[in-house]
DNA sequence: AATGAATGAGGATTCATTCAT
DNA sequence: TATGAATGAATCCTCATTCAT
């Protein structure tokens, strides 16, 4: 019916307004911070509303990261899609971490919610089971579709770089948000450059 | 006088306890989460107490960074002192990270501390001194002391390595605790080693 | 529409409800005594519900003064503007201090609120704002319509006394509320007269 | 013995040296705005020390007030000793009340006490005693000395003014503290100029 | 007599959450 | 679905008071 698909559409536009209102309000302030209210009004809703369409200010929160989380890793994997070969491939991946380090709001996104599941064990579940998601996209072939056929070692020796791409860029980011002038977008990306290649470059994934 | 002399101990022991206290519950709860009532108790102190020897929740907050900034510096900078080549420094210095990897209090800390700082510009000035301490400390010949004579090119990338390496652990201690299974204490430091000679080996500092 | 008006309602209700149980809490413990808690409980709401309408203890204190003395000085000029001759507006005028003294709750409050202004300056405008209101209505012609053409000196004295009867009253309603059995309310009337008489009878003003 | 009194010395300087403190801090924050701390360190002594001259903030609070009624009591009963004629007498009268208008603090102190005394019936009596020194020292004579021979009625009408005076004068003097601009200093000894005259003079005394 | 560290009751304020409309 | 008044638990902070020294 035409009454249910608008209401539909509106339900979908709340939505996605609280979801970018909670985003920059948990960026800026912090999960214990945040005030739901003003990601309401910063949403042009009211408080009540977040309560229509999430069953808490937690749920807001998760939902917001899995929500982000699902559309970064899309994003990063239909790039890889159209990959072709490893080189392409490295560039993607390069790519994708330069975009986050334009971005700064997914990295200190991700730090909130990583301290927050620290503290909240229960959650903690509920978060782990989208970044699986991650994995399994990527353990499914992406790995392999990035690096080429790997000997044991250097696929454990991936994994780990894979694994400690985002934690890195989520640290460094936050540090150039803290000092600017000791750490400039540029020497942020120079850094994580050198980084990158120390982890990924040919050499790098060669036993010695 | 003893009189005196024991107050003056009392009231260290106090602080001491307190600052104790507060980086368990500081670390365990983030600011926000942390009650002064649990700080105070846990010190064997009443929540008045508190308000002795700091002027708020946040004074307490920036204290205990202050103060355990300063000691990580100092046992640092003495253990630099004691070597009397580079070998030895870049030892010393890969000690000193890999010690924070078994603390992970400090680096978890430090994330708090900034993302604080972020959000409240105002404490940042006093967070930033000493922070600028360290800095200092390096300045004075730290840098130099560490890696011998460098030319202009690597004294930036060096200094840009210095500066990325701790909010690098943060961030992946972070990690390491939010996922052990992923990133074990053993892998982490497989890692960061991996990191630590790509930003400061030899070869890394030769321009090709 | 129905549901507007329904909570404008219920709005305007608490409100009153709220005002008219801080004017007795404040009266009978002064504002540092008075507890917003049992305000609204007196009021049949919860402790939250005085911040949905208030920004603040100090601003429930404020708005009610407002409000009480919006509300006295339109019953007062309402009064005097029904009165045709001297001899009227003076009974009129008379007979609104008379109230005061049966009342005792004003009076006493305006003393409060004073000992506040004189403490917190930053609320004294917003006071003084109202007592304004209050001299604008008089000023406007009440005084003249009160006492009829008067000279200068007639003029100033006749200020100074309008300004001076209400501090008279409060002082003297504190006094017999301290030591009843001193000045009974019978004998506050009398003494009453008596100053009211000396400085707004027909012989009082005409010069010797 | 000499140290005992070097000791008296110092407890009553102390004692002294607090009630000064204590008098400018109760009027000019009131008794629940008055900290103890400030007192003390204004009296140049400790918190610590409040307590060793008094049993609490209620304490002290009576204590300054029993001094300071005394005294002037005394001020009052000394100067109208010294007349000899009910002229002289009226004339000590008026430059007592005089006085009370240059100091300010007096009036107003007097006003905080009153209203604590109103919400704490348990001191009410402590005060009352205090207060009864004056009548008493003012009946025994006083009354008579001050106006001579009088009627029934006209000792009653005297009775009420002097008990309304102070009253009246607090009230004035907080208005024109409140508002300096509408109740100078100069409107205010005008004002209450002509309300003692109605009140005491030969006319106002003598039955019509 | 004096100090000042420590206590802890007390109270204002915030804010996630509920619910009648 | 959305509103916003109302709730009330939670918590920081104040400050009179105590007490070891």
């Amino acid at each position: 019916m035409e009454t249910q698909s608008r209401q539909q559409l509106r339900t979908r536009e709340t939505q996605a307004r609280l979801l970018d209102a909670a985003e920059k309000v948990f960026v800026r302030d912090g999960y214990g911070g945040a005030q739901l209210d003003e990601i309401a009004t910063m949403a042009g809703r009211s408080k009540g509303a977040v309560y229509t369409h999430f069953k808490s200010k937690e749920d807001l929160f998760l939902a917001l990261f899995e929500h982000r989380t699902r559309s970064y890793i899309e994003r990063l994997v239909n790039s890889l899609r159209r990959c072709s070969n490893r080189e392409q491939s490295l560039e993607a991946f390069r790519d994708f971490y330069v975009g986050l380090v334009r971005d700064r709001v997914w990295p200190i996104l991700t730090l909130e919610f990583k301290l927050y599941a620290l503290r909240h064990p229960e959650s903690k579940e509920r978060l782990r089971k989208v970044f699986e998601l991650s994995k399994t996209s990527k353990d499914g072939g992406t790995d392999e579709q990035l690096f080429g056929k790997l000997t044991r070692l250097e696929k454990t020796d991936n994994d780990l770089a894979l694994i400690a791409l985002g934690p890195i860029v989520s640290g460094l980011i936050l540090e150039s948000q803290f000092e600017p002038e000791a750490l400039s977008e540029k020497g942020l990306r120079r850094i994580l450059g050198r980084i990158f290649d120390a982890l990924f470059s040919a050499k790098a994934l060669k036993p010695h």
